[in-house]
DNA sequence: CAGAAGTAATTCAACTTTCAACAAAATTGA
DNA sequence: TCAATTTTGTTGAAAGTTGAATTACTTCTG
Protein backbone atom coordinates (compact mmCIF):
# COMPACT_ATOMS: atom_id res chain seq x y z
CA UNK A 1 0.00 0.00 0.00
CA UNK A 2 1.39 3.37 -1.12
CA UNK A 3 2.44 5.27 1.71
CA UNK A 4 0.27 8.65 1.29
CA UNK A 5 0.54 11.61 3.86
CA UNK A 6 -2.18 13.45 5.09
CA UNK A 7 -2.64 16.58 3.12
CA UNK A 8 -0.78 19.43 5.47
CA UNK A 9 -2.95 21.77 7.23
CA UNK A 10 -1.79 24.82 5.64
CA UNK A 11 -2.80 28.16 7.76
CA UNK A 12 -5.51 30.54 6.62
CA UNK A 13 -4.35 34.06 5.81
CA UNK A 14 -5.81 35.27 9.34
CA UNK A 15 -4.01 32.52 11.10
CA UNK A 16 -0.74 33.94 8.75
CA UNK A 17 -0.97 36.91 9.58
CA UNK A 18 -1.27 36.24 13.44
CA UNK A 19 1.49 33.74 13.63
CA UNK A 20 3.74 36.23 11.36
CA UNK A 21 3.10 39.57 13.27
CA UNK A 22 3.78 37.63 16.26
CA UNK A 23 7.34 36.17 15.19
CA UNK A 24 8.09 39.71 13.46
CA UNK A 25 7.41 41.85 16.39
CA UNK A 26 9.02 39.34 18.62
CA UNK A 27 12.50 39.49 17.27
CA UNK A 28 12.19 43.37 16.71
CA UNK A 29 11.56 43.74 20.19
CA UNK A 30 14.13 41.52 21.55
CA UNK A 31 16.77 43.54 19.68
CA UNK A 32 15.63 46.83 20.83
CA UNK A 33 14.92 45.70 24.33
CA UNK A 34 19.03 44.13 24.37
CA UNK A 35 19.76 47.70 23.10
CA UNK A 36 18.36 49.44 25.45
CA UNK A 37 20.07 47.18 28.19
CA UNK A 38 23.74 47.64 26.74
CA UNK A 39 24.60 50.71 28.04
CA UNK A 40 23.88 48.92 31.73
CA UNK A 41 26.87 46.19 30.39
CA UNK A 42 23.94 43.66 30.38
CA UNK A 43 22.26 41.13 27.96
CA UNK A 44 18.81 40.27 28.29
CA UNK A 45 19.46 36.98 29.10
CA UNK A 46 22.12 38.03 32.05
CA UNK A 47 19.07 40.42 32.98
CA UNK A 48 17.61 37.44 33.65
CA UNK A 49 19.43 35.45 35.34
CA UNK A 50 20.48 38.27 37.77
CA UNK A 51 16.35 39.17 38.57
CA UNK A 52 15.86 35.32 39.35
CA UNK A 53 19.05 35.45 41.86
CA UNK A 54 18.01 38.22 43.19
CA UNK A 55 15.05 37.28 43.84
CA UNK A 56 16.29 34.18 45.79
CA UNK A 57 16.26 34.47 49.52
CA UNK A 58 19.41 36.09 50.25
CA UNK A 59 19.97 35.76 46.86
CA UNK A 60 21.63 32.78 46.75
CA UNK A 61 20.32 29.83 44.73
CA UNK A 62 21.66 26.48 43.91
CA UNK A 63 22.81 26.77 39.97
CA UNK A 64 20.54 24.03 38.69
CA UNK A 65 17.73 25.78 40.22
CA UNK A 66 19.08 29.05 38.97
CA UNK A 67 19.51 27.48 35.35
CA UNK A 68 16.28 25.85 35.12
CA UNK A 69 14.21 29.42 36.55
CA UNK A 70 16.07 31.75 33.93
CA UNK A 71 15.68 28.71 30.95
CA UNK A 72 19.05 28.11 29.98
CA UNK A 73 21.34 25.43 30.27
CA UNK A 74 23.60 23.98 32.88
CA UNK A 75 26.42 24.68 30.88
CA UNK A 76 25.26 27.88 29.81
CA UNK A 77 24.66 29.05 32.97
CA UNK A 78 28.34 27.92 34.13
CA UNK A 79 29.60 29.94 31.49
CA UNK A 80 27.84 33.00 31.86
CA UNK A 81 28.56 32.33 35.61
CA UNK A 82 32.12 32.89 35.07
CA UNK A 83 32.27 36.32 33.11
CA UNK A 84 29.50 38.21 35.75
CA UNK A 85 32.02 36.54 38.26
CA UNK A 86 34.65 38.41 36.52
CA UNK A 87 32.70 41.28 36.54
CA UNK A 88 32.02 41.27 40.66
CA UNK A 89 28.12 40.79 40.39
CA UNK A 90 28.32 36.87 41.27
CA UNK A 91 30.55 34.65 43.37
CA UNK A 92 30.00 30.74 43.95
CA UNK A 93 29.88 28.96 47.48
CA UNK A 94 30.28 25.38 47.84
CA UNK A 95 27.31 23.81 49.58
CA UNK A 96 27.97 22.47 52.55
CA UNK A 97 25.26 19.84 52.92
CA UNK A 98 25.67 18.60 49.03
CA UNK A 99 28.98 18.74 48.32
CA UNK A 100 28.68 18.43 45.00
CA UNK A 101 26.47 21.63 44.65
CA UNK A 102 27.58 25.14 44.07
CA UNK A 103 25.43 28.49 45.05
CA UNK A 104 25.49 31.53 43.12
CA UNK A 105 25.62 34.20 45.37
CA UNK A 106 24.79 37.75 43.97
CA UNK A 107 27.30 40.07 45.17
CA UNK A 108 26.50 43.58 46.73
CA UNK A 109 28.17 45.32 43.57
CA UNK A 110 25.52 42.67 41.72
CA UNK A 111 22.70 44.13 43.66
CA UNK A 112 23.52 47.38 42.55
CA UNK A 113 23.83 46.73 39.16
CA UNK A 114 20.68 45.11 38.69
CA UNK A 115 18.96 47.80 41.13
CA UNK A 116 20.73 50.51 38.59
CA UNK A 117 19.23 48.88 35.67
CA UNK A 118 16.05 47.30 36.55
CA UNK A 119 14.21 51.29 36.27
CA UNK A 120 15.20 51.45 32.84
CA UNK A 121 14.61 48.25 31.39
CA UNK A 122 11.31 48.36 32.90
CA UNK A 123 10.67 51.64 30.61
CA UNK A 124 12.09 49.54 28.25
CA UNK A 125 9.53 47.09 28.73
CA UNK A 126 6.59 50.09 28.38
CA UNK A 127 7.78 51.91 25.28
CA UNK A 128 8.66 48.83 23.64
CA UNK A 129 5.95 47.08 24.43
CA UNK A 130 3.08 47.60 27.10
CA UNK A 131 2.27 50.60 26.56
CA UNK A 132 1.15 50.23 23.03
CA UNK A 133 -1.99 47.79 24.59
CA UNK A 134 -4.84 48.75 26.45
CA UNK A 135 -5.67 46.86 29.79
CA UNK A 136 -7.92 44.45 27.65
CA UNK A 137 -5.49 43.83 25.51
CA UNK A 138 -2.45 43.10 28.35
CA UNK A 139 -5.55 40.52 30.03
CA UNK A 140 -5.86 38.86 26.65
CA UNK A 141 -2.28 38.22 25.82
CA UNK A 142 -1.78 37.15 29.03
CA UNK A 143 -4.25 34.52 28.85
CA UNK A 144 -3.60 33.62 25.33
CA UNK A 145 -0.03 32.87 26.32
CA UNK A 146 -0.54 31.28 29.09
CA UNK A 147 -2.43 28.91 27.22
CA UNK A 148 -0.08 28.48 25.21
CA UNK A 149 2.87 27.83 27.85
CA UNK A 150 0.31 25.24 29.35
CA UNK A 151 -0.10 23.17 26.68
CA UNK A 152 3.49 23.45 25.39
CA UNK A 153 3.94 21.46 29.32
CA UNK A 154 1.54 19.08 28.85
CA UNK A 155 3.01 18.37 25.13
CA UNK A 156 6.11 17.57 26.54
CA UNK A 157 4.48 15.76 29.71
CA UNK A 158 3.19 13.37 27.07
CA UNK A 159 6.66 13.30 25.40
CA UNK A 160 8.38 12.86 28.62
CA UNK A 161 6.40 9.67 29.36
CA UNK A 162 6.56 8.14 25.91
CA UNK A 163 10.05 7.17 26.90
CA UNK B 1 20.39 71.39 41.97
CA UNK B 2 20.44 67.44 43.32
CA UNK B 3 19.91 65.64 40.49
CA UNK B 4 16.35 63.38 40.92
CA UNK B 5 15.70 60.80 38.15
CA UNK B 6 11.98 61.04 38.06
CA UNK B 7 10.20 57.60 40.26
CA UNK B 8 10.48 54.87 38.41
CA UNK B 9 6.82 53.29 36.89
CA UNK B 10 6.92 50.31 37.46
CA UNK B 11 4.72 47.71 36.28
CA UNK B 12 1.33 46.86 37.82
CA UNK B 13 0.58 43.34 38.57
CA UNK B 14 -1.11 43.03 35.16
CA UNK B 15 1.04 44.64 33.40
CA UNK B 16 3.92 42.08 34.56
CA UNK B 17 1.48 39.04 33.95
CA UNK B 18 1.38 39.69 30.04
CA UNK B 19 4.91 40.52 29.96
CA UNK B 20 5.87 37.43 31.67
CA UNK B 21 3.66 35.22 30.33
CA UNK B 22 4.62 36.17 26.89
CA UNK B 23 8.44 36.36 27.35
CA UNK B 24 8.19 32.98 28.87
CA UNK B 25 5.78 31.19 26.37
CA UNK B 26 7.59 32.65 23.43
CA UNK B 27 10.97 31.43 24.76
CA UNK B 28 9.72 27.83 25.22
CA UNK B 29 7.79 28.12 22.19
CA UNK B 30 10.96 29.12 19.92
CA UNK B 31 12.93 26.01 21.69
CA UNK B 32 9.92 23.78 20.99
CA UNK B 33 9.83 24.68 17.42
CA UNK B 34 13.43 24.38 16.91
CA UNK B 35 13.38 21.06 18.22
CA UNK B 36 10.06 20.50 15.77
CA UNK B 37 12.66 21.16 12.87
CA UNK B 38 15.60 19.53 13.89
CA UNK B 39 14.80 16.08 11.86
CA UNK B 40 15.08 18.45 8.33
CA UNK B 41 18.40 19.34 9.79
CA UNK B 42 16.82 23.09 9.79
CA UNK B 43 17.15 25.98 12.64
CA UNK B 44 14.35 28.25 12.75
CA UNK B 45 16.89 30.94 11.75
CA UNK B 46 17.85 28.70 8.82
CA UNK B 47 13.77 27.71 7.87
CA UNK B 48 13.45 32.00 7.86
CA UNK B 49 16.20 32.79 5.28
CA UNK B 50 15.43 29.46 2.74
CA UNK B 51 11.57 30.68 2.72
CA UNK B 52 12.62 34.26 2.01
CA UNK B 53 14.69 33.16 -1.01
CA UNK B 54 11.91 30.54 -2.06
CA UNK B 55 9.55 33.54 -2.61
CA UNK B 56 11.59 35.74 -4.16
CA UNK B 57 11.22 35.82 -8.14
CA UNK B 58 13.06 32.70 -9.34
CA UNK B 59 13.92 32.02 -5.94
CA UNK B 60 17.00 34.59 -6.43
CA UNK B 61 17.16 37.41 -4.53
CA UNK B 62 20.23 39.78 -3.63
CA UNK B 63 22.32 39.03 -0.50
CA UNK B 64 21.62 42.40 1.30
CA UNK B 65 17.39 42.32 0.18
CA UNK B 66 17.51 38.39 2.05
CA UNK B 67 19.94 39.91 4.90
CA UNK B 68 16.99 42.43 5.57
CA UNK B 69 13.89 40.31 5.24
CA UNK B 70 15.04 37.85 7.04
CA UNK B 71 16.12 40.87 10.07
CA UNK B 72 19.33 39.50 10.29
CA UNK B 73 23.15 40.58 9.97
CA UNK B 74 24.97 40.46 6.34
CA UNK B 75 27.73 39.05 8.12
CA UNK B 76 25.66 36.09 9.74
CA UNK B 77 24.07 35.61 6.15
CA UNK B 78 27.21 34.90 4.09
CA UNK B 79 28.54 32.83 7.22
CA UNK B 80 24.98 30.86 6.89
CA UNK B 81 25.16 31.24 3.10
CA UNK B 82 28.55 29.28 3.34
CA UNK B 83 26.94 26.24 5.39
CA UNK B 84 23.71 26.19 2.82
CA UNK B 85 25.64 26.49 -0.09
CA UNK B 86 27.96 23.42 1.33
CA UNK B 87 24.69 21.22 2.01
CA UNK B 88 23.86 21.99 -1.48
CA UNK B 89 20.65 23.88 -1.12
CA UNK B 90 21.86 27.12 -2.25
CA UNK B 91 24.89 28.70 -4.77
CA UNK B 92 25.73 32.14 -5.51
CA UNK B 93 25.80 34.05 -8.55
CA UNK B 94 27.75 37.18 -9.44
CA UNK B 95 25.34 40.34 -10.09
CA UNK B 96 25.99 41.52 -13.69
CA UNK B 97 24.64 44.98 -13.06
CA UNK B 98 25.95 45.60 -10.20
CA UNK B 99 29.48 43.79 -9.69
CA UNK B 100 29.80 43.98 -6.06
CA UNK B 101 26.15 42.26 -6.01
CA UNK B 102 25.69 38.44 -5.56
CA UNK B 103 22.51 36.66 -5.90
CA UNK B 104 21.99 34.11 -3.25
CA UNK B 105 19.96 31.33 -5.85
CA UNK B 106 17.84 28.45 -4.53
CA UNK B 107 18.85 25.28 -5.70
CA UNK B 108 16.67 22.63 -6.64
CA UNK B 109 17.64 20.58 -3.90
CA UNK B 110 17.03 23.39 -1.40
CA UNK B 111 13.52 23.86 -3.42
CA UNK B 112 13.13 20.39 -2.05
CA UNK B 113 14.22 20.53 1.15
CA UNK B 114 11.97 23.24 2.50
CA UNK B 115 9.39 21.93 0.35
CA UNK B 116 9.66 18.54 2.31
CA UNK B 117 9.96 20.67 5.83
CA UNK B 118 7.27 23.13 5.16
CA UNK B 119 4.72 20.68 6.23
CA UNK B 120 6.16 19.54 9.21
CA UNK B 121 6.64 23.14 10.29
CA UNK B 122 3.16 24.67 9.44
CA UNK B 123 1.99 21.85 11.98
CA UNK B 124 4.34 22.52 14.25
CA UNK B 125 2.88 26.11 14.38
CA UNK B 126 -0.49 24.90 15.20
CA UNK B 127 0.35 22.40 17.45
CA UNK B 128 2.42 24.90 19.34
CA UNK B 129 0.62 27.89 18.84
CA UNK B 130 -2.08 28.63 16.74
CA UNK B 131 -4.82 26.47 17.32
CA UNK B 132 -4.84 27.21 21.49
CA UNK B 133 -6.40 30.43 20.65
CA UNK B 134 -10.12 31.61 18.85
CA UNK B 135 -10.19 33.31 15.73
CA UNK B 136 -11.11 36.09 17.85
CA UNK B 137 -8.13 35.57 19.85
CA UNK B 138 -5.90 35.58 16.20
CA UNK B 139 -6.90 38.55 15.24
CA UNK B 140 -6.42 40.73 18.54
CA UNK B 141 -2.78 38.97 18.24
CA UNK B 142 -2.28 40.14 14.95
CA UNK B 143 -3.69 43.35 15.85
CA UNK B 144 -1.75 44.23 18.98
CA UNK B 145 1.38 42.53 17.72
CA UNK B 146 1.30 45.05 14.26
CA UNK B 147 0.97 47.81 16.40
CA UNK B 148 3.71 47.39 18.44
CA UNK B 149 5.77 46.58 15.39
CA UNK B 150 4.30 49.76 14.09
CA UNK B 151 5.55 51.65 17.19
CA UNK B 152 9.06 50.13 16.87
CA UNK B 153 9.15 51.40 13.36
CA UNK B 154 8.59 55.23 14.62
CA UNK B 155 11.10 54.94 17.73
CA UNK B 156 13.94 53.44 15.22
CA UNK B 157 12.95 56.67 12.20
CA UNK B 158 12.86 59.21 15.53
CA UNK B 159 16.17 58.12 16.45
CA UNK B 160 17.78 57.43 12.97
CA UNK B 161 16.88 61.12 11.93
CA UNK B 162 18.44 62.17 15.24
CA UNK B 163 21.86 61.84 14.01
C1' DC C 1 28.16 -1.59 53.59
C1' DA C 2 29.64 -2.27 48.76
C1' DG C 3 28.80 -1.15 44.39
C1' DA C 4 25.38 0.42 41.03
C1' DA C 5 22.82 4.14 39.63
C1' DG C 6 21.75 8.85 39.83
C1' DT C 7 22.73 13.89 40.27
C1' DA C 8 25.34 18.53 40.25
C1' DA C 9 28.23 21.15 38.00
C1' DT C 10 32.03 21.92 34.96
C1' DT C 11 34.80 21.29 30.88
C1' DC C 12 35.72 20.19 26.17
C1' DA C 13 35.12 20.45 21.29
C1' DA C 14 32.33 21.79 17.69
C1' DC C 15 29.60 25.11 15.97
C1' DT C 16 27.25 29.78 15.58
C1' DT C 17 27.07 34.60 16.00
C1' DT C 18 29.01 39.14 16.42
C1' DC C 19 32.07 42.84 15.62
C1' DA C 20 35.44 45.31 13.31
C1' DA C 21 38.19 45.56 9.37
C1' DC C 22 38.55 45.20 4.60
C1' DA C 23 38.16 45.21 -0.59
C1' DA C 24 35.73 46.31 -4.57
C1' DA C 25 32.45 48.80 -6.91
C1' DA C 26 28.93 52.49 -7.25
C1' DT C 27 27.37 57.04 -6.29
C1' DT C 28 27.74 61.80 -5.12
C1' DG C 29 28.84 66.43 -5.80
C1' DA C 30 32.14 70.27 -6.27
C1' DT D 1 36.04 64.63 -13.82
C1' DC D 2 37.70 62.71 -9.87
C1' DA D 3 38.15 62.45 -4.99
C1' DA D 4 35.18 61.57 -1.11
C1' DT D 5 31.55 58.89 0.48
C1' DT D 6 28.47 55.12 0.53
C1' DT D 7 27.11 50.50 -0.41
C1' DT D 8 27.82 45.49 -1.01
C1' DG D 9 29.43 41.53 0.67
C1' DT D 10 33.17 38.80 2.82
C1' DT D 11 36.50 37.59 6.27
C1' DG D 12 38.88 36.43 10.62
C1' DA D 13 39.08 36.68 15.36
C1' DA D 14 36.68 36.79 19.58
C1' DA D 15 32.78 35.69 22.18
C1' DG D 16 28.80 32.91 23.00
C1' DT D 17 26.19 28.52 22.86
C1' DT D 18 25.44 23.56 22.80
C1' DG D 19 25.60 18.77 23.97
C1' DA D 20 28.49 15.07 25.27
C1' DA D 21 31.92 13.61 28.28
C1' DT D 22 33.87 13.99 32.74
C1' DT D 23 34.49 14.52 37.72
C1' DA D 24 32.99 14.36 42.17
C1' DC D 25 29.83 13.49 44.99
C1' DT D 26 25.09 11.30 46.88
C1' DT D 27 21.48 7.94 47.06
C1' DC D 28 19.61 3.60 46.46
C1' DT D 29 19.44 -1.44 46.84
C1' DG D 30 20.30 -5.88 48.02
Amino acid sequence: MPVKKSEPKWLTPKELKAWRSYIVASRRLWDAMEIDLAPHELSMSDYEILVHLSEAPERQIRMSELATSAMISKSRLSHRMKVMEKAGWVRREVCKVDKRGQFAVMTEKGWKAIVKAAPDHVASIRSRFIDHMTAKDQEDLARIFERVNERMREQFEKCETEK
